[in-house]
DNA sequence: GTCTATATTGGGATAGAC
DNA sequence: GTCTATCCCAATATAGAC
């Protein structure tokens, strides 16, 4: 009974999880929590039981999205092939995976954000850090990649550092404009997914005088 | 003497809204207008004056932003060249500008999210509606030179508008984590920004198979 | 024009019933 | 676990002196 009381515990956290995310892509983080309580169907009550506070919110749900793209895309980081064939389907899965959870890429923006702020507790910043280190994590991963790639001739010889911050900046910049539209199957996406990491790898300039 | 009281209200509104971008960037939109007042050298009083609300002042940011950047990149897309050139220099102008007024910037960052804000009364949605749509002029001057480099094929045969919105998202997206640098000189973020706009419009692929 | 009060309230957080 | 009731402060905005 201990297991079924955990997972409903979990279940209901998620749920919180779930609605705060939207609420804090449609609004910021200025949302009253009664707003997320509202779509949760419940009330503030049931959020500060599962929660210490609407920051701790924020940080679980920055924490859960990053987890999930990384658990989804560093697999493909460590396949056999060319630093180009792994970067472009690591960068399609990374795509892929912002648009089927928008709501989450948008609390990682977020949050990416409000590093810079000066105007945290300690607690704060010191889980905010703790994430960002997740967040750096990820991006050496694509930075790797981007090394293979250079060597084995795969990829331009760009400044590794820099092209894979401006590539994954560049993939992430995809949520300022993309929104889910009625009777968009996966094939759908998956073809969006292909054209923009077409644009963002291949570059626009034609070949010549490069 | 009117001249000269009008000068010196424009310099007093200017100054007000150079701290509050500022501030805007380092806090998001929650920041206190204490904060702002503080960062000027003056108290609300001197604000309120100026301006009838936190949101005016978040709305006049965004515009002067938009315009600044708008009147340096404009006489580039309306020049003799082919349509490669002309998207270059853009590129170019735009990220130069971003890397020096990157307060507006994050200030007109934070405008296109909150666009998707339900929360906003009658008369805040339409200000930055009107906002918007210079946000979408311009994005419209990036569009047509796209078409233009299509056509002469100096550019690959991309999709002209998810091209031009996913360059000018990817320029955009430096501004979460370009800063500045202590002695920096003008021909260092000539170099940055060139080295930026040639990953961005060049890509990372090698050419072989592409 | 700019400042010093001060009014007002939204909303984060807590206590305690059920 | 979840809700109701309430505390309480931060922060927007205003009034009015100078």
């Amino acid at each position: 009974m201990a297991v079924t009381e955990g997972a409903e515990a979990d279940d209901a956290k998620r749920r919180i999880l779930d609605a705060a995310a939207e609420a804090f892509m449609e609004q910021g983080f200025g949302v009253a929590i009664d707003d997320i309580a509202d779509s949760v169907g419940a009330t503030k009550g049931l959020i500060y039981y599962h929660f210490r506070s609407k920051f701790d919110i924020f940080l679980a749900a920055y924490e859960h999205g990053m987890r999930t793209v990384r658990d989804q895309v560093e697999p493909l980081a460590n396949t056999t092939g060319t630093g180009r064939e792994r970067l472009v389907s690591m960068s399609t899965q990374h795509v892929l995976n912002l648009m089927t959870n928008l709501a989450y890429h948008h609390v990682v923006h977020l949050g990416v954000r409000e590093q810079s702020s000066t105007a945290l507790k300690p607690r704060q910043r010191k889980a905010l850090d703790a994430l960002n280190v997740l967040r750096a994590e990820y991006e050496d991963l694509f930075l790797r990649v981007v090394q293979d790639g250079v060597e084995d001739g795969t990829l331009r010889p760009v400044r590794a550092k820099l092209a894979a911050r401006t590539l994954l900046c560049s993939l992430n910049a995809v949520d300022m404009w993309f929104h889910r539209i009625e009777g968009q199957s996966p094939d759908d996406l998956r073809q969006l997914a292909d054209d923009i990491v077409d644009i963002v790898l291949g570059g626009l300039l034609a070949d010549p005088a490069r």
